[in-house]
DNA sequence: AATTGCTTCAACCGCAACCCT
DNA sequence: TAGGGTTGCGGTTGAAGCAAT
């Protein structure tokens, strides 16, 4: 029985051969693929054009990455995911050459076991009930909040209406988004924020713009390939914060760090320029920002509500995360 | 060597959104 | 506006491969 789309066709279901492959990077390269319910009789095969068109898109296309997942991908993965939960294709375009179905997998195959022993809830990547209190004792960590402190890149604000960020935003500059709500002193991340991998705070008041964007937990993950040593190591929802000088930086790094530094130094860059664009945009008009931007409020749903959970930053309802 | 259990991942399914007439 | 066709997406399945016994 096949698809509905093609149940008066008799198809082929299963794997494909590599005659079957070649049909079709034949026909497709040559003629594109038009409409996909016609490109099986077109090429010769016996499957429905649902099957071709996934055959193609998520296998035969030319310009897919093969092979095992970087720790960078991973990372980003990791970091996507919370914002967006299971919307794999979007977490896809953060990714060149990887297909939804293959960060699908790989999410289920791997991250979320990994996730799952540092005692991460996948689905919200909170601290699951059961390792909080090892996390205690392992780390010397200490909260005192009923709630976890999902590690959302961002946390809720009502007046928070603007962004310089979309669904195709690419996550080098999804990382840099700074903070953009008037209600900030100090909308942009520093450098040296971006840059060490131990800046973490034990709340709000010590770093006011973790309220918009918990960027330090972005670069700190992005510093640290392995991806799965944050909570454990770094203890990054509480610790104290020390700002190191920028000139010691590269010494700091470890060498896959290094790596990366060209893409930190870009995402620094980003956050200085959008500093300048916000203190002239400051200027102008302390209102317009919200007005004339590209947001896309698709972006800012899932943002604000990952996998259904979601950070309150009341003020009433601070965590008090002490070491 | 045979069996069993587990993991991975390609492929399928069903649904929703979109497009066209 | 309605309805049929197409496309895109996320969840699920099951075959293949591997490791343990």
């Amino acid at each position: 029985m096949g698809h509905h789309c093609c149940s008066k066709q008799k198809v082929k279901r299963g794997l494909w051969s590599p005659e079957e492959d070649e049909k079709l990077v034949n026909y497709i390269t040559t003629h594109g693929h038009g409409s996909w319910s016609s490109v099986p009789k077109l090429a010769g095969l016996q499957r429905c054009g649902k099957s071709c068109r996934l055959r193609w898109i998520n296998y035969l296309r030319p310009d897919l990455k093969r092979g095992s997942f970087s720790s960078q991908e991973e990372r980003i993965i990791i970091d996507v995911h919370r914002i967006l939960g299971n919307r794999w294709a979007q977490i896809a375009k953060h990714l060149p050459g990887r297909t939804d179905n293959e960060v699908k997998n790989f999410w289920n195959s791997c991250i979320k076991k990994k996730l799952l022993a540092q005692g991460l809830d996948p689905n919200t990547h909170n601290l699951l009930p059961s390792h909080k209190t090892n996390n205690i004792h392992n780390n010397g960590c200490n909260f005192s909040h009923s709630n976890p402190k999902p590690t959302s890149l961002f946390s809720v604000n009502s007046q928070m209406t603007d962004a310089s960020v979309n669904m195709n935003t690419p996550f080098s500059t999804l990382l840099s988004f700074p903070p953009t709500d008037n209600n900030f002193s100090s909308p942009t991340i520093p450098i040296y924020e971006l840059l060490n991998p131990n800046a973490v705070w034990t709340n709000q008041e010590q770093n006011p713009s973790s309220l918009m964007g918990s960027a330090s937990s972005v670069s700190s993950s992005l510093l640290n390939p392995s991806g799965f040593d944050s909570v454990q190591e770094n203890c990054m929802w509480s610790g104290s914060f020390q700002p190191m000088e920028i000139t010691k930086q590269d010494e700091m790094l470890q060498p896959e760090q290094q790596v990366l530094k060209p893409q930190l130094e870009m995402m620094a860059s980003e956050v200085e320029m959008k500093k300048a664009d916000k203190l002239s945009d400051e200027q102008n008009n302390m209102d317009a920002s919200f007005v004339n931007s590209n947001f896309d409020f698709d972006f800012m749903e899932s943002t604000l509500m990952p996998c259904g959970t979601f950070y309150n930053a009341s003020p009433m309802d601070q965590f008090a995360w002490d070491c």
